[in-house]
DNA sequence: GGAAAGATGCCCT
DNA sequence: GGGCATCTTTCCC
């Protein structure tokens, strides 16, 4: 499947499918394996692909802006628990579809929320699920981003691996700076709040909240 | 059974 | 940068 990206028509990588393996690092250390690869749907109505440019980790039992904060398991929750590589897909303020992957082992429920990515293929198909947004606004946001792939809650608690529908691909891309800044959304937390967790793409335009301070980069 | 909050997005100024 | 739609999940009666 040849890549065409808008930003960088010269791409043309192989494809591989990420190893289990790099789910099962820490959480800080799997958000920034993830920036740069490659997110593919596939449905009945086409595929479309992202490169992605913006993630946040959620750290387990210990952060407060997680929702297993405090071992706290409920139906929702449940998949986060299960081992790195499942998918941790719920619906938030009723209408917007989280996308996240768990990390680590069995038991340990953290996990990458997908905030955002820069578009590969499927561009029509994106741009009719999302009612003809603006490039700038396509995939930039969890709940954007969704919405463009065509996230159904259904898949929560699913491996991505043999994954009928979602794929996660390695084209070799490296992002050349990443920078990191407090998560988003996240002030109920208190300190926890304050945590660098949520990582991008220097300089990436497919970034949400792009004004915000930055802390450090890598 | 009911109330409150929420890992947002969009439109307005 | 501020207001608000919108409805599921969770928790507490």
């Amino acid at each position: 499947m040849p890549i065409q990206s808008i930003l960088d028509p010269l791409a043309e990588l192989p494809l591989r499918c990420v190893p289990r393996e790099l789910f099962l690092h820490n959480v800080w250390q799997v958000s920034q394996d993830l920036l740069g690869k490659i997110l593919a749907v596939q449905t009945p109505e086409g595929s479309a692909a992202v490169r992605i440019t913006e993630v946040e980790a959620y750290g387990g039992i210990t952060d407060r802006a997680c929702h297993a904060y405090g071992g706290k398991r409920t139906a929702r929750t449940a998949p986060m628990y299960q081992s790195g590589g499942t998918l941790y897909i719920y619906l938030c303020y009723g209408l917007h579809v989280m996308l996240n992957i768990v990390t680590g082992e069995i038991g340990d429920p953290c996990a990458v929320l997908i905030r955002a990515g820069e578009p590969l293929w499927g561009l029509d198909l994106m741009q009719k699920r999302r009612k003809n947004a603006p490039l700038h606004r396509l995939t930039v946001g969890p709940g954007s981003l969704s919405q463009a792939l065509g996230i159904s809650l259904e898949w929560t608690g699913q491996s991505i691996f043999g994954h009928l529908h979602l794929t996660v691909y390695d084209d070799g891309y490296h992002p050349p700076q990443i920078e990191q800044g407090k998560r988003i959304g996240v002030d109920y937390a208190g300190p926890d709040a304050e945590h660098p967790w949520r990582y991008w793409i220097a300089a990436s335009p497919f970034v949400s909240h792009i004004s915000r301070k930055k802390l450090t980069f890598v």
